[in-house]
RNA sequence: GAGAGUAUAGCUCAGUUGGUUUAGAGCGAUGCCUUGACAGGGCAUAGGUCGGGGGUUCGAAUCCCUCUACUCUCACCA
C-alpha cells in the first residue's frame, strides 16, 4: 500500500462525510434500543459559522458519536431558527435597496420575500456543521416556523389564554426605535457609557428671579414633562411644592409635587416627571394622577407635541436644544456622568421606554416551579454553579413576566381578534366570530373583526423545541421515544432567554402528552451541558464587530475539521470560557485564521497516520526473528493491553461527567506516549528486518481499539486509518465500531514496565548529561537485591531496556562498583552505567549532595509526619501504608546515594 | 446596589468528597539529535513558597474568614 508523507485531511474529510451520509448511520427511528436524543440549539437562519457554533456542535458531536458507539440508538435533531427580529430586518434591509417599502407591499407580500430568502440563505449554516462533522439526522431538519412549528405556538397561545395567564396589558415596554418593536427585558443589553448630565433651571411661575434646577440625561423631553418632583423631607424646596414651574424654551407651566421616590442626595434634588419617557416617572405620575405626554414618534423622531425640533431624530434633538437652552441661559451646568443604557440585542438601538398595549406571560408559576425541579435534581447543570445563576433570576422577587407580543410580521402572528373593546382569541378567524357573535350578537361579520397585526417574540416558539422537533404537540408516538432529551448543549448567556423556558414548557405540557409515559420525566432534557464564551486572546467576546474572530471555515480548510475539534476542545473544560488562541493581525486588528491548538490537531493526524505507515512498511513472517524478539513482543502486548483497559476505565469517567477535553488529552498522550513512543518502538523491527504475523496483528488490532476510542473526538482521521489498517467489510466503519471498554487490568505488569521505561528515561538522561550518544552501546549493572531480581525476571524486561536504552548487557554486580560507572535510582534498585570517560568526581559530587539534600527533606517530613500519634491514629490506613512506602522508598534512596559518595572518595 | 465566578509554570488550563513521593498536563522556551514512520519529528532540561494574610486539621492548592485583582449576571437615581 502507498501511503502519503502526510496526512492532507482535505479530500478525506469530504469522502467520508459523504459515506456516512450513504449508510444512513445518523438516521434514526424509534425502535426497541435505548435512545439517545439531543436537539440543537437552532443557530438563526440568518446565521454564518462562528466560533461559538464550533465549540457547540463539536461537543454534541462528541456526546452523539460516543453513544452511538456505545449501542443508543442516537438522534440529534437540527434545524433552525427563524430569529424574528434578525432576519426581518435583514429582509427589510434587502427589499429597501430594491426600491421597496415593507409597508407598501403588505404582509403577504412581505412574508413571501422573507420566505424566499430563507430558501435562499436558510441552509447555509447546516451545510457548515456538516463540514465539522456533525452527526445530526439531516432528514429530521426542522423550521421554528414551519407549519407544523407554528401550529404548536399557536395551540400553546390559546391554552396559556385560557389558563388565564396571557393577558394583555398598557405597560411601558422596551421600545426598539430601529425594529419598531417591543422587547422584551432579556432583549435589551445594558452598557456602561458618557453621559451627561444636563441642569436645567424652570423658572417658577409668578415670580421673576426664582427657578428650580433639575438634573437629566435627556433634555430632549423636557417638552413631555408633566410636573417636577422632590422629596416630601427637602427643606430646600418646601416652600415650592404646589406651585408651578415652567418649561423652558415651550413656556408650559407644570405642577411641583412631592414623592418620596426622589433621592435627595443626588443630582439638584429636584426631577422632571416625564411619564411617557421613562418607566420610573411613569409610576410616580400615575401616583399623582398626571397627564401622559408623548413627544415621540415609534422611530424616536420628535413628533408634533414636542412644539419644537419637530421631525428630529432623539440624538440630534439632545444636541440642539443643548444650543437652545444655553442661549435661553437656562442651562447651569454639564456634569459628567457614566450611566448604564439599555440597547437592543438585535439591532443595539438605544432602547426607549414607551407605553404601548402588549401581550404578557404570567411568570410567576413558570418560575416558581423551574427553580424547583432544578433544585430537586431533575435538571442537572454542568458546571453546577450555573444554577446560581439560574436560581438569581427566577427566584420571586426578580420576576417579571413576559412580553411575548413583537411588531413584526416575520413570526407566528397572535391569534387574537378585536372588536370594539373586546379581544377573542381563537385558533381560526371563524371561531373567533363565533366567539364574538355569542357576545355581540349574530349581526357581526368577519370584516368587522380585526385580526391583531403582531407576532410573538420568538423564543415563544423556541421555548418548545424539545417537544416540537418531535411533533410532540399534534402525535405522541415519537416524543414518546426520545422524551425527555439526554442532554442540551448551550452557551450560558442564554440560560434565562432559552434554558430556563424550556423546562417550564416542558414540565407544563409534557405531563398531559406523554400521558402514561410521563413517568420517564417531563423535563426537556435531563442534564445541561453550559459551554463558555468564546473569547479572543485579549478575553474579548468573539464578535464579527471588533473582527477578533477567525472565520471558522478558513480554519477547516487550513487545519481540517478534526484539527479545529481538537483546538477547540483542548481549550477549556466545561463552562468555563475558552480562550482561542488565533493571533491578532498588528496592523489590521483582525483575527488571523491561525491557532496552534488546531495546529496541534492536525499534527496530531499527523503523527497517527505515520504510525500507520510504521505498520504498514515492514515485510511480514510467521515467526519472529529472534527469541528476544518474541519476548519483547510479548512483553509490549500484553503491557500496552493492560494499559488499553486501564486508560478506557479513565475516559469512561470523564465521559461520564462531561469532561471532555480531559478524555481527549488522555488519548492524545496515551496514543503520542504509549502508543508510538513506547509501545512501537518496542516491537519496531531493526532496520530491514521483518516483523512476525502475530505481532503485526496484535498491533494493528491495538491501533484499530484506539481509532475507535478517538473517534468522536476526531471522526475523519480515524475513519481513515480504520479502514487503512485492515480490509474492512462493507458496513464496517470506525463511526459504528463499538467503544472500547475498560476491563481488569495487571497493575503489578504496568508498574513493572513502567519501571523499565523510566530506566531507559534516566539512561537516556545520563548520555545527554555526559554527551554520550543516544545510540553508543553501554553497559549496564544491577546490584543485586531479592527486588533487583524479581524485576529482572520478568520475561522480555530485561530485552526491552536493552533495546530501547542501547544497552548491550544488563548483569548483577555481585562485586565492588566498576570504574567510571555511574550510579543511577530507580525505585529501590540501584543501576550503574558504565560509560568510557572517566566521571568528573567533583561534579558527581555535587549533583549527588544536591539529591541527597533533597531527599532528606523529603524523608524528614514523612518521619515527622508518621511519628504524630494522631497522624496514625486519625488517617486512614491506606494513607499510612503509602507514607511508610514512601519513607521506605527515600530511605533506600539515601542509603544508594551515601553508597555513591562513599565510592567517589 | 444584589449575586456569582476566577486567581496554580512564560501562555492556556487540570488537580474529581482534604491524604500517591514537597503540585501535573499541553503549548512555548532552552540544549542535544537528523540517511532508519514522522522536523507537522526524536531525546532531554529548566520554569510554581498554588493572588496576599489569618484560621480549622495529624495533614490544606483543596474547607472557613478576610483583603486584593480581574470577569460575569441581575437590578439601577433622574
Amino acid at each position: 500500500m502507498e501511503l502519503a508523507a502526510r496526512y492532507e485531511p482535505q479530500d478525506k474529510e469530504a469522502k467520508w462525510y459523504k459515506h456516512w451520509e450513504s449508510k444512513k448511520y445518523f438516521r434514526s427511528t424509534p425502535d426497541d434500543r435505548e435512545p439517545f436524543s439531543i436537539v440543537i440549539p437552532p443557530p438563526n437562519v440568518t446565521g454564518v459559522l462562528h466560533m461559538g457554533h464550533m465549540l457547540n456542535i463539536s461537543i454534541q458531536d462528541i456526546l452523539c458519536r460516543h453513544a452511538r458507539q456505545n449501542g443508543k440508538n442516537v438522534c440529534w435533531v437540527p434545524g433552525t431558527d427563524h430569529a424574528s427580529i434578525a432576519t426581518e430586518a435583514k429582509v427589510v434591509k434587502l427589499l429597501r435597496e430594491q426600491g421597496i417599502k415593507k409597508t407598501d407591499i403588505g404582509r403577504e407580500a412581505f412574508l413571501g420575500h422573507a420566505f424566499e430568502w430563507k430558501e435562499k440563505y436558510g441552509g447555509i449554516i447546516l451545510d457548515q456543521l456538516k463540514r465539522l462533522g456533525a452527526s445530526c439526522d439531516w432528514e429530521r431538519t426542522r423550521f421554528t416556523m414551519e407549519e407544523s412549528l407554528s401550529e404548536a405556538v399557536i395551540k400553546v397561545f390559546i391554552d396559556l389564554y385560557k389558563k388565564g395567564k396571557i393577558y394583555r396589558g398598557l405597560r411601558m415596554t422596551n421600545w426598539d426605535p430601529v425594529a419598531l418593536t417591543a422587547l422584551s427585558n432579556e432583549e435589551v443589553l445594558h452598557r456602561e457609557e458618557n453621559s451627561h448630565l444636563f441642569h436645567i433651571k424652570y423658572k417658577i411661575e409668578g415670580t421673576e428671579d426664582r427657578y428650580v434646577v433639575i438634573a437629566t440625561q435627556r433634555p430632549e423631553t423636557i417638552m413631555a414633562d408633566v410636573a417636577i418632583a422632590v422629596h416630601p423631607d427637602d427643606d430646600r424646596f418646601k416652600d415650592l411644592v404646589g406651585k408651578k414651574a415652567i418649561i423652558p424654551l415651550i413656556d408650559r407651566a407644570i405642577p411641583i409635587i412631592a414623592d418620596t421616590y426622589v433621592d435627595i442626595e443626588f443630582g439638584t434634588g429636584a426631577l422632571k416627571i416625564t411619564p411617557a419617557h421613562d418607566q420610573n416617572d411613569y409610576e410616580v405620575g400615575k401616583r399623582h394622577n398626571l397627564e401622559v405626554i408623548d413627544i415621540l414618534y415609534a422611530n424616536g423622531t420628535l413628533n408634533e407635541k414636542a412644539q419644537i425640533l419637530v421631525g428630529e431624530d432623539r440624538f440630534e434633538a439632545r444636541k440642539k436644544i443643548k444650543g437652545l437652552l444655553k442661549d435661553a441661559e437656562v442651562l447651569v451646568e454639564l456634569e459628567q456622568y457614566r450611566t448604564s443604557i439599555g440597547h437592543s440585542e438585535r439591532t443595539d438601538a438605544v432602547v426607549e421606554p414607551r407605553l404601548t398595549f402588549q401581550w404578557y406571560l404570567d411568570m410567576k408559576e413558570f418560575c416558581a416551579n423551574a427553580l424547583e425541579v432544578v433544585e430537586k435534581g431533575e435538571v442537572k447543570f454542568y458546571p453546577e454553579h450555573m444554577s446560581n445563576m439560574y436560581n438569581n433570576w427566577l427566584k420571586e422577587e426578580n420576576v417579571r413576566d413576559w412580553c411575548i407580543s413583537r411588531q413584526l410580521w416575520w413570526g407566528q402572528q397572535i391569534p387574537a381578534w378585536f372588536y370594539k373593546e373586546d379581544v377573542f382569541v381563537a385558533t381560526t378567524e371563524e371561531e373567533a366570530l363565533a366567539q364574538a357573535r355569542a357576545k355581540y350578537g349574530d349581526d357581526i361579520q368577519a370584516t368587522d373583526l380585526k385580526r391583531d397585526e403582531d407576532v410573538v417574540d420568538t423564543w415563544f416558539s423556541s421555548w418548545l423545541w424539545p417537544i416540537s422537533v418531535f411533533d410532540g404537540f399534534d402525535k405522541q408516538e415519537e416524543l414518546k421515544y426520545y422524551y425527555p432529551t439526554n442532554v442540551l448543549v448551550t452557551g450560558w448567556d442564554i440560560i434565562y432567554l432559552w434554558v430556563a423556558r424550556m423546562i417550564m414548557a416542558g414540565y407544563e405540557w409534557a405531563p398531559e402528552l406523554l400521558g402514561d409515559q410521563a413517568a420517564k420525566g417531563v423535563q426537556p432534557f435531563h442534564e445541561v451541558y453550559f459551554t463558555g464564551m468564546v473569547r479572543d486572546s485579549q478575553r474579548r467576546k468573539m464578535s464579527k464587530s471588533l473582527g477578533n474572530s477567525p472565520d471558522a471555515l478558513a480554519l477547516i480548510d487550513r487545519y481540517g475539521a478534526d484539527g479545529v475539534r481538537f483546538g477547540m476542545l483542548s481549550s477549556g473544560a466545561a463552562g468555563n470560557d475558552i480562550i482561542f488562541d488565533a493571533p491578532i493581525d498588528k496592523e489590521t486588528k483582525k483575527a488571523l485564521n491561525e491557532s496552534k491548538l488546531c495546529d496541534q490537531g492536525l499534527n496530531f493526524g499527523n503523527k497517527m497516520w505515520n504510525a500507520l505507515k510504521l505498520l504498514k512498511m515492514w515485510e511480514v513472517v510467521a515467526e519472529p526473528v529472534s527469541k528476544e524478539t518474541k519476548v519483547i513482543n510479548e512483553l509490549a502486548g500484553l503491557w500496552f493491553e493492560n494499559k488499553i483497559n486501564k486508560v478506557m476505565g479513565s475516559i469512561e469517567k470523564h465521559m461520564k461527567v462531561y469532561r471532555l477535553s480531559d478524555a481527549l488529552m488522555e488519548l492524545y498522550k496515551f496514543i503520542w506516549g504509549d502508543f508510538c513512543s513506547e509501545y512501537l518502538e518496542m516491537i519496531k523491527p531493526e532496520y530491514g528486518k521483518p516483523i512476525d504475523e502475530a505481532t503485526l496483528n496484535r498491533s494493528l488490532g491495538f491501533f484499530g481499539t484506539l481509532m475507535s476510542a478517538l473517534h468522536p473526538f476526531m471522526p475523519f482521521v480515524t475513519e481513515e486509518i480504520w479502514h487503512k489498517l485492515q480490509d474492512r467489510k462493507e458496513g464496517e466503519d470506525c463511526c459504528i465500531s463499538s467503544y472500547p471498554k475498560s476491563a481488569e487490568f495487571d497493575e503489578a505488569l504496568i508498574k513493572k514496565v513502567d519501571g523499565a521505561i523510566e530506566l531507559i528515561s534516566t539512561i537516556r538522561k545520563t548520555r545527554n548529561e555526559k554527551g554520550v550518544k543516544q545510540k553508543d552501546p553501554l553497559k549496564l549493572y544491577v546490584q543485586k537485591t531479592s527486588g533487583a531480581e524479581a524485576f529482572m525476571a520478568m520475561v522480555g524486561l530485561k530485552d526491552i531496556i536493552s533495546k530501547l536504552a542501547y544497552v548491550e548487557d544488563i548483569e548483577f554486580l555481585e562485586g565492588d562498583v566498576p570504574q567510571n560507572a555511574l550510579p543511577l535510582v530507580i525505585g529501590q534498585e540501584k543501576f550503574f552505567l558504565l560509560i568510557n570517560q572517566t566521571i568528573d568526581v567533583a561534579e558527581e559530587k555535587t549533583r549527588l549532595e544536591a539529591d541527597l539534600k533533597h531527599l532528606k527533606g523529603f524523608v524528614f517530613g514523612v518521619e515527622k509526619k508518621l511519628s504524630n500519634e494522631r497522624f496514625v491514629q486519625n488517617a486512614p490506613p491506606q494513607v499510612i501504608e503509602n507514607e511508610r512506602k514512601k519513607l521506605a522508598d527515600g530511605q533506600a534512596k539515601i542509603k544508594h546515594i551515601e553508597e555513591s559518595l562513599g565510592n567517589l572518595n
